[in-house]
DNA sequence: GGGGAGAGATGCCGC
DNA sequence: GCGGCATTTCTCCCC
């Protein structure tokens, strides 16, 4: 494509706030956070109605390159090569593509209100275990979840009935030491500000690490296992395959 | 466009494995390790030669559903609709896009051998930590950098010339309680593994928040302000903006 | 492949 | 805005 052109019509697209994809062989510079340069290739150049932009290799789920939404993207013509600049303030970062060649350019107002509904997140099975305590323990009794305290966030926090307080952590994915770090300092912080002594800490995921197994019994603290909820785990899968013959 | 014309060029795509992106009003259905709907909107559909699937709203960083590389991905064409389905195994996990209408089809091959050259990472603020130990203290000996042990990953480990070990944990952004807990971690390993005491702790890092400076110090570490180079910081900018008059 | 940890993380919510 | 924390995190690296 002639890369005039391809300059006109992305100023256009870009004034009239335009999704824009363009296909092209370029270079992308960066700098602010941290500072990157990517040579010669073909990419993907995506901006977004809020001025997001991506720059896609053909390969990988994540863009090698971008900018947040709401910076500056301007574009122009210099020398014979197409270049598109985007900055950003607080925190300061621009970035520059140098575009030598383009394949296609695409551009559409696109319109879009729905919203996400996710399920199987750790709220939700936070939620799901203050609502069935029984899957922490037959004694286990909630007194409130997702609490936000000056030390930090409580999944869910109870008692047993017999005079402990107990903590649990949830993870939607297999705990690891970082999980049972983070469980070892709510339960010091509850101890510390209830000024008491019988604290127990619960992590409750679907796996745990061999090394966080250790490092929990070691601290005195359970491992017990719980799905998060509306998630297809291994058995309802292989369940659903005999099913269907 | 004709559903069954952007339906015979996509399958005409997916099997010459180019890179795909259409833009379409769809809905989007997710079930594996979460699960979640999305209801009709205008959305951008890639698809990359790894088969890896995207799909972006108008606005926003981060896809609002997408599907890893390796994914299997067929287009059919059932009922007047065109719908794009995905699934992956381990972990299971499976995409349905219904497209109701579609605005733009584009596809190529791309080719792409360059690799992102990036600066200012957290290995390179522990490297010029190992090169400068004075950033840290005039006494510290640096004896090893990104040391992996059993027990964890050090940044900068040393000692201080005087009997006592010094675990430095290095954060290229502000420090909070998590970064704290993990110097923790490794500190009390570090003295374990020894068979000492005199181990400190210490935190490099452009910022700490106030929690996690009076849990440091609750511990008897130390923080010590340091810069991730080659990234702009504020002084730089200003600098640069005074310069540019 | 599991485990640990960073990321120019991003995004969400609460204060 | 900062802070704390999850994410269908993703990605890399080491064992």
């Amino acid at each position: 494509m002639d890369l005039k052109k391809v300059f006109n019509e992305l100023v256009s697209s870009i004034n009239k706030n335009y999704i824009i994809v363009l296909f092209c062989n370029c270079e992308v510079e960066y700098e602010g956070r941290a500072k990157s340069v990517l040579g010669q290739g073909d990419r993907m150049v995506i901006i977004k109605h809020d001025n997001t932009l991506l720059v896609h290799k053909p390969d990988g789920r994540s863009p090698v390159n971008w900018m947040p939404q709401g910076s500056t993207i301007t574009a122009v013509f210099e020398e014979g090569m197409l270049v598109i600049k985007a900055s950003n303030l607080k925190p300061y970062e621009e970035m520059r593509i140098n575009v030598f060649e383009a394949y296609s350019f695409t551009s559409a107002p696109l319109v879009d209100t729905e919203q996400l509904k996710l399920v199987g997140t750790e709220k939700d099975m936070s939620d799901m275990i203050y609502d069935n305590p029984k899957l922490i323990s037959e004694k286990f009794i909630p007194l409130s979840r997702e609490e936000q305290t000056e030390y930090g966030f409580l999944d869910v926090f109870g008692h047993d009935g017999e005079g402990s307080f107990i903590v649990v952590e949830c993870k939607r994915y297999t705990a690891g030491l970082d999980s049972v770090t983070q469980l070892r300092r709510y339960v010091e912080k509850v101890k510390q500000s209830k000024g008491v002594d019988n604290v127990k800490g619960i992590m409750a995921a679907p796996n745990i690490s061999s090394n966080a197994l250790k490092m929990l019994t070691d601290l005195g603290f359970e491992y017990k296992p719980v799905k998060p909820p509306n998630s297809l785990n291994h058995s309802n899968v292989k369940q659903r395959q005999i099913n269907e013959f």
